[in-house]
DNA sequence: ATTGGCACTCGAGGCAACGGAGTGCCAGGA
DNA sequence: TCCTGGCACTCCGTTGCCTCGAGTGCCAAT
């Protein structure tokens, strides 16, 4: 019963302090919720809420604000995840079901989650790891310089240029191609390493030097380093959150822009089925101390093909953002995995 | 003599002010530039410089701020393109010579621009029309589905799904695949509709209707409303310049999201040899008319292969961006032209 | 345990005074 | 004819002061 009504009381704080952005009071909490007790007795709730670090007060004398710890338990305990409303329902399917390709699922996804929930949007692309090999060609650029493209049955195309050891003909490049294609064709990318163990000591002797440089270079470029991409969107709507971050805003944006730091983010909160949320200080990186992050995979299966998700201030609407994530989440996951 | 020392007030108005963004008053002037006469004197000038049209006053009694007038003339007769230090010019040179492919030289020009410049940077990727067809390749999706891929010489590869007629084996995408390839390679672009346009009449019956279908799909996609791309970096630095928007950072925001805005603005401005430079309400979009616009194109030879450029606050270090944008422009041009 | 009352704190906003930077104008000098 | 020093005026930004109001903490009463 009390223990009840001090956890009201901090969802109230929480909810009004989201749609304000100024700290609240005891009056106006008693006001504007159905909590059916006094300010007074609102007052010792928020004093014991403090004492337990839920909330704080920027300077004696004003309302309180809820802190991390306060964001946290409303996360986990005091919060379902908001239903999308009909039309937004309408806005996903519509928005994305007129996507093309591979790219155009990707932007128009990003540029949808930054538009539901007004944060910046990431969206990653499939991960290479994660798909298997439609096709792979060989090209020839110069007798030693080789480009390599290979197409994944998520529809990504990968590109590398190879130097190899001796000048080839268009015939070792259509046998050289004929042999890639067979050992991976299918298969996925993960196990390609094994897929190509031995593939050179069965090949024909004359291809061997050329089969094990392009050998290397894919499993480099693909399978070690694979190149990672992600697409962001909705910068503009840190201008609603200028109050929020000041100082910290130029840092934000700047990590914003690596692909390195996102990557790193959506990496470690790509689980599928579980949103994650990260507030302020729990996140890994400094740039992001300020800012919550509400995040999930995507993918159909076991493994997630990739992450989507949204960067914001703390002070931030998690069940809708949670909402948006996890639907995008699932229509993106079934366009990708369908395909 | 006279015109010629009120046109140095103007060069140091618009030098003081892009340091200090402050009003820049007569007797700041007097003492920091050595133009050899009193305040009195520089009073007067500014006095008729203002009554033309190139300075004005934020309120009486305050110092003076070009107009874009003001800029215009400077930038048109008051200043050379200053030419970037030697730690700037290994700096482009070494963050250049490492790129191994397209994505890769298009990424790390854009960061280096915006670097140079402090500005936000624009590199559009090389136009399709503008390159030549290096190896066309089809692959099977469904026996109803082709992946069409096209690579160019830039480097660049594009993709788009055919949806053929009727089922096709692999026997006839091969062969769709060397007609194509046998009319395409090594043609630009732009005469691509010409080398295909009776292709179809004088291949095998039994191709014509797939071959048809994919000419038509590849005309459309590469030629008539070819993808263009654009990169963009260094939004980071708009923080720096927020005195300077205030309302209209939003849609600025908004507006450097938008593909489409970006690419008519680089359309409108991709001169070769030239770097355009719109100041304030001399850009056609609405959202650009309280910035300046620094650009150019690169390529080799006659036509422009894309364009690139930065986008800033009119207050901006006009012989600074030029110069790196054209620097860029020029090891860019050489990067994609020699490829 | 809850409530109403009360004294206290502190930030926001309004207002007046002040100082300073800058201007325009004018009369005198090269 | 052009430049210069002097002077009065304007206006912005800052500072200090005051008041107002929202909010708190505590306490006695229910």
């Amino acid at each position: 019963m009390l223990e009840e009504r001090r956890l009201d009381v901090l969802r109230a704080i929480v909810e009004d302090f989201v749609l304000s952005n100024e700290p609240v009071g005891s009056k106006a909490l008693a006001e504007r919720h159905q909590l059916g007790v006094s300010p007074a007795t609102v007052r010792n709730d928020m004093s014991a809420l403090e004492e337990e670090g839920y909330i704080t007060q920027p300077h004696t004398s004003a309302g309180r604000i809820p802190t991390d710890k306060g964001y946290r338990l409303f996360v986990d305990r005091l919060s379902g995840v908001k239903p999308l409303s009909r039309a937004e329902r309408r806005a996903i399917q519509s928005f994305l079901e007129g996507a093309i390709d591979l790219d155009d699922v990707v932007r128009r996804s990003v540029r949808l989650l930054a538009q539901l929930t007004r944060q910046v949007a990431v969206v990653q692309y499939p991960s290479l790891s994660c798909s298997s090999v439609r096709h792979i060609e060989i090209v020839t650029i110069t007798p030693a310089r080789l480009l390599f493209v290979m197409i994944t049955d998520t529809g990504r195309v990968e590109q590398r240029v190879v130097e190899v050891p001796a000048p080839v003909d268009d015939l070792i490049v259509g046998e050289l191609r004929g042999v890639l294609n067979a050992a991976l064709n299918g298969r996925r990318l993960v196990d390609a390493p094994e897929a190509v163990a031995d593939l050179s000591d069965a090949a024909r002797p004359d291809l061997r030097p050329h089969l094990n440089t392009l050998i290397a270079v894919v499993m480099e470029a693909l399978v070690d380093k694979p190149e990672e991409r992600v697409a962001l969107a909705g910068t503009a709507n840190l201008t609603l959150s200028a109050l929020d971050f000041a100082d910290t805003l130029r840092p934000l944006l700047e990590a914003l822009e690596e692909q390195v730091v996102l990557l790193k983010l959506i990496g470690e909160v790509r689980d599928l089925d579980t949103v994650t949320v990260r507030i302020g200080q729990e996140n890994s990186m400094d740039a992001l101390r300020s800012t919550s992050v509400v995040a999930t995979g995507y993918g159909r299966g076991a493994s997630a093909l990739g992450g989507l998700g949204v960067v914001g201030p703390r002070r931030m609407d998690y069940p809708g953002a949670m909402a948006a994530v996890r639907a995008v989440a699932k229509y993106v996951g079934d366009l990708l995995g369908a395909d």
